[in-house]
DNA sequence: GCTATAGTTAGCTATATGGCTAACCAATCA
DNA sequence: TGATTGGTTAGCCATATAGCTAACTATAGC
């Protein structure tokens, strides 16, 4: 799966910097460079890793490389959070969490199947 | 900063199944063990990777380990893709007002490279 | 045509991740 | 008490990241 692919893109700081840049709109190797204390072959292994993320695609014009974000990627990763957090406040609704806190606290010695 | 291995953590296939398995309720070792092929001390650093990222917590009563999941985790990097959504949302809408204001300066000639 | 600019390729190192087995506690249970 | 259950420790291996330097290619500018 992607997903994979797309978190560990971003799990580094140096990348989110990069796709935080991107978010203002595209630019070239060069320049995402700049604010960096680092040789640009190192960078340039972080744009192919967020390439091959699919949360940016780049072009070369001439010798100028311009790099875009694929906002579609970051839309990925929101949806899975968000169907992880529909999940978690429908078990919050349910407030079966807080009712098998208190049978434990009534009597703690209790072994007892679980929710759902 | 954390969020580096909080999406460092799920950037693992059966990592994001415990957390998922972990938005129903909480859960033992064993238990989150259960869906996998795979060596219980393989899933355990597992589990210390999503604790170390704040992902998870666990308590051991007896000789069982019971996992929760930590919410704040995942809304951390929920705040981050929404920061990141509202950079390019924005400069989406200051394209748009700018391609208005070509229309209504009404300039024939004014091809641009299209958005995204 | 020469030079400077913008990336690229290749290859090295160190550390981290993802998996395994084997052996080892420590609570329960019979 | 002794066996079983539920985890844990300790190592071993393969691969991937993250960084570097050195050297190379290819365009743009003068």
């Amino acid at each position: 799966m992607q997903l994979d692919h797309v978190f560990g893109a971003l799990s580094d700081a140096t990348r989110r910097v990069i796709v935080m840049r991107l978010c203002e709109g595209e630019a070239s190797v060069g320049e995402l460079a700049k604010p960096f204390d680092m040789a640009l072959p190192s960078l340039m292994k972080h744009i192919r890793i967020l390439e091959s993320s699919g949360l940016v695609a780049s072009e070369k014009i001439g010798r100028v490389r311009t790099c875009t974000l694929k906002t579609e990627a970051l839309e990925t990763i929101e949806n899975w959070l968000a169907a992880q957090r529909d999940l978690w406040e429908r078990r919050l609704d349910r407030l079966e969490d807080y009712v098998e806190k208190l049978k434990r606290e009534d009597k703690p010695n209790a072994r007892k199947r679980k929710p759902r």
